[in-house]
DNA sequence: CAAATCTATTTGTACGACAATATAGTTTTA
DNA sequence: TAAAACTATATTGTCGTACAAATAGATTTG
């Protein structure tokens, strides 16, 4: 019994569908879409399913509907970029390097900031939890837990900058590069390499000391784009 | 004949209304609406156009839908911070100071490292339209005038990053923080103050040197923040 | 007591009808 | 002729109803 093995519903599949064909550039910008009732038709769902795919690509940005006009693609700079589908669909459809390296610079403005301000924030309880996950590291036996207990690491960081704002900004950017196998600089004999730096945040925050919590970051940060060059990326 | 004057959809209605409610906390996370025959009846409006609204919400992280169960308001690590609306209701029900530290905060983060970024890849066109803008500052002979032109400014900066996912973030921010009049730090007297500032960046990322783009938009922010401190702030 | 079955509730999908709106064309008017 | 007012018409917006699908909870059964 899987735990996601619901059939997908109906209007979701519209969304990915037509999602899919906007962000792809199938569907310019400009470009109108068939009538609902044409639409309805050539997808073979209801109008109603059909709408309700349509209200939430508007709410992404990608879609805007006029009566009498119908529904047109919108311009680019209005698609919601950080929205977690539209990132999901440029990588379904344009894993490009130039879209990873948006998504990796964006990580490395995000994650020194947001060890600064979480050195100046976090509470005791905050700080207990990056414990934690440092102790958990420290601990794991393969790969697959320190991947783990690294994500909790990072994610506990961004969680003591107590900054809903940022914290919603890089679940979206670490989710997506999590696709990509990208986010930590997995060395291929030691994966515990990168373990005293983690120290280094973790004691900077616990220290309350912001300079020293986003050089140590930055440092990690900068360590990763070396090995993501040295690999020579992905796609 | 103002330029939108149509009147609002019910769907769309619908959606801020509950969507107030559950940003304004009115509606907890973890707590079940109606049924949708039931709440369709209360807010007198069709079934349907409650399905798309929902849709909507639940697009934006809000709620989440089950069969046999019903609609439950979700935690807020799910919910789409960065999404305009999202950010437009807590605007509406808490405007604390807090919040407006987390959109500052955030601004603070993102404009250094677009300077910095937009210095070393910028076109050539990028920064014609960064020198436009700044032109338009210096011309500009009143206060709304200047206002323009310092969005603009700021807006083509981001712009010349050439990262999307960075432009898209900003937009959402400065909308918000627009909406409090907090961006640029307007001295009451002399607002063409920053303007020499303004071209320290302008002339950085013309000379292609990241650090010193990056350190003259930090020092314009520092001065937004202390001018900010010393006007008390709002809410 | 555990497993299988049934039942009732709620969302999901489909369809049909009409209202509201905005475009494009047509007619009227100055 | 040009501008203004009107009219047709295509398309989305809203409503209502019916039924399908899923699933939590009660019931039966072994």
């Amino acid at each position: 019994m899987p735990p996601d093995a619901s059939q997908p519903k109906v209007h979701r599949q519209v969304v990915d569908q037509l999602g899919r064909l906007i962000v792809g550039g199938s569907l310019a910008p400009g470009d109108a879409l068939p009538s609902e009732e044409l639409l309805a038709g050539q997808l073979v769902v209801s109008r109603s399913a059909l709408r309700e795919a349509m209200k939430v690509l508007g709410a992404k940005g990608l879609i805007e509907s006029r009566q009498k006009t119908g529904a047109r693609v919108r311009e680019r700079r209005f698609w919601h970029q950080l929205d977690a589908d539209v990132l999901g669909w440029r990588f379904a459809t344009m894993p490009t390097q130039a879209f990873i390296a948006e998504l990796v610079e964006m990580r490395e403005i995000i994650e020194p900031a947001a060890a600064a301000a979480a050195a100046q924030k976090r509470d005791r309880a905050q700080l207990a939890t990056i414990a934690a996950a440092y102790q958990a590291m420290a601990q794991a036996g393969d790969r697959d837990e320190w991947a783990k207990a690294d994500a909790e690491f990072h994610s506990a960081v961004l969680n003591a900058a107590n900054n809903e704002l940022m914290s919603s900004l890089f679940n979206v950017i670490a989710t997506a590069l999590h696709g990509f196998f990208l986010l930590s600089a997995r060395a291929s004999d030691d994966f515990k390499y990168s373990l005293p730096q983690h120290f280094k945040v973790y004691d900077a925050i616990r220290k309350r000391s912001a300079p020293r919590a986003r050089m140590a970051m930055q440092k990690m940060v900068d360590d990763s784009r070396r090995h993501l060059q040295h690999t020579g990326g992905i796609a």
